[in-house]
DNA sequence: CTAAAATGTCTATTGATCTAGACAACTATA
DNA sequence: TATAGTTGTCTAGATCAATAGACATTTTAG
């Protein structure tokens, strides 16, 4: 007999969207792999105790994501599955750790400008509070699905045409060798998890009360000196992170 | 004029919640510092463009996890904010890496067994399927609030006496060196963020719908042979991980 | 002491969520 | 070609979430 799942009540999240969460966690985890569907709705409701209406509104919510197609006397095929793996060490680029995992990787630059360095990222980049600092706004994406979006901050003395050279180059390592700094290195990655708000909701084609990975991440040249401050924040349903020691 | 916060109807995730996942994150980002108190009732219903009731839910809920306590005529006081950090590192030591930033450090042991390695564990422990494992059910907290809970795996051949040493002790490092193993470095660690599920919510003393950051570890000894096997959930709202590389 | 500002409590109403049941439409298979 | 198994659609009612307003109670400031 299947085991009987647990969902909550009177939690102010709808069981609907509690149920779309588990079985889009399960379909992460290959629980379907052998079948390649989603269980019939009728088990689906027996199993988390619910209404098949319930079911059914969990899983138009993941049709929409575009995780699950239902057909009509069939069943519900699963579409996708695969969570990218983000590889984070001291020689962490964007695009290398994807590169095998997705097809396609592109980059979108929505928005640049200077400004003054806030006293935590001064502090972050070794610089007075108020220096120029280049603010890059970036959402980039695999095989056309939104992965992550950053803002980043540069100094703007140091590497006065970032903006340029990314949106030339669509790419943070090639900005950099293009403006004289060969290689970089991670010094430090902080990360918490939280529920997006709905500026991420957007950017990252998210559905409301999905989470995201937040990382604060220092770059630094070859000789420790602060050369980027970025604020990345994943969809956490998407991606896993690495840690490589 | 405070900026308008947006808010999502009709996501299946209730208003209170999704504000009180809001002032939640604004506390422990020190929004509030100035004060030590969460804004007005009608404050905050205007900022969310919703109604006094939906804040009081909201502060109802974030009462009941002992955040912050309402007080007739005063206000709505703020009674924790911290996020302790918890530093990933080739030396991952748990109750280092707390040291600073908890009075106490609590660690639970509450069940643990003899059983055979599923075949992901074996490959990452480097054991033929189905060896050996001793299995260890842990919850740490700091300052009598639970930050995690952990299920370890050790190889059973190797280190037979880990569940009544961990007992004793109260550490893994410590009942790794009883056993004669004086040190070990964190291979790998990977890190997914999800909802949590019902067992956990109860484990971390969670309100539903909170979110935990899940790690994946594995220990080795100096030589490179894995002794440990770790999947760590912690409690989102109240730990932020810090990779150092 | 008084007034302003804040939280606490109550009633009533509306809309969203969940349950329940019935049946239609479609697919695969014996 | 039946038949079982599955998703799609509709109706009706029960429960929860959110709004609206009024007023009580408590604290703080003047």
């Amino acid at each position: 007999m299947a085991v009987r799942k647990t969902v909550e009540r009177q939690t102010g999240v709808a069981l609907w969207r509690q149920i779309a969460d588990r079985i889009r966690l399960a379909i992460s985890n290959g629980d379907y792999d052998a079948t390649g569907m989603v269980p019939p709705e009728t088990a689906l409701a027996q199993e988390f105790g619910v209404n098949r209406h319930t079911v059914r509104s969990a899983l138009a919510a993941l049709a929409d994501e575009g995780l699950v197609r239902a057909v009509q006397g069939r069943g519900t095929l699963i579409e996708r599955k695969e969570r990218v793996t983000y590889p984070i060490s001291r020689r962490t680029r964007f695009s290398q750790g994807l590169g095998r995992q997705v097809k396609e990787i592109g980059t979108r630059l929505f928005a640049h400008a200077q400004v003054p360095a806030s006293s935590e990222i001064a502090a972050a980049l070794g610089l007075p509070p108020g220096a120029a600092l280049i603010e890059l706004n970036t959402v980039s994406s695999g095989d056309g699905r939104p992965l992550s979006t950053s803002i980043s901050y540069f100094p703007a003395e140091r590497f006065p045409r970032m903006a340029e050279e990314y949106a030339r180059l669509g790419s943070v390592t090639k900005a950099f060798a293009a403006q004289g700094l060969s290689d970089y290195v991670r010094a430090s990655t902080e990360i918490v998890a939280r529920h997006a708000e709905a500026e991420e909701l957007a950017l990252l084609q998210l559905s409301p009360g999905a989470i995201v990975l937040e990382a604060h991440a220092v770059n630094t040249d070859l000789d420790g000196r602060p050369v980027e401050y970025a604020r990345t924040r994943f969809a956490a349903d998407r991606m896993k992170l690495r840690i490589e020691t």
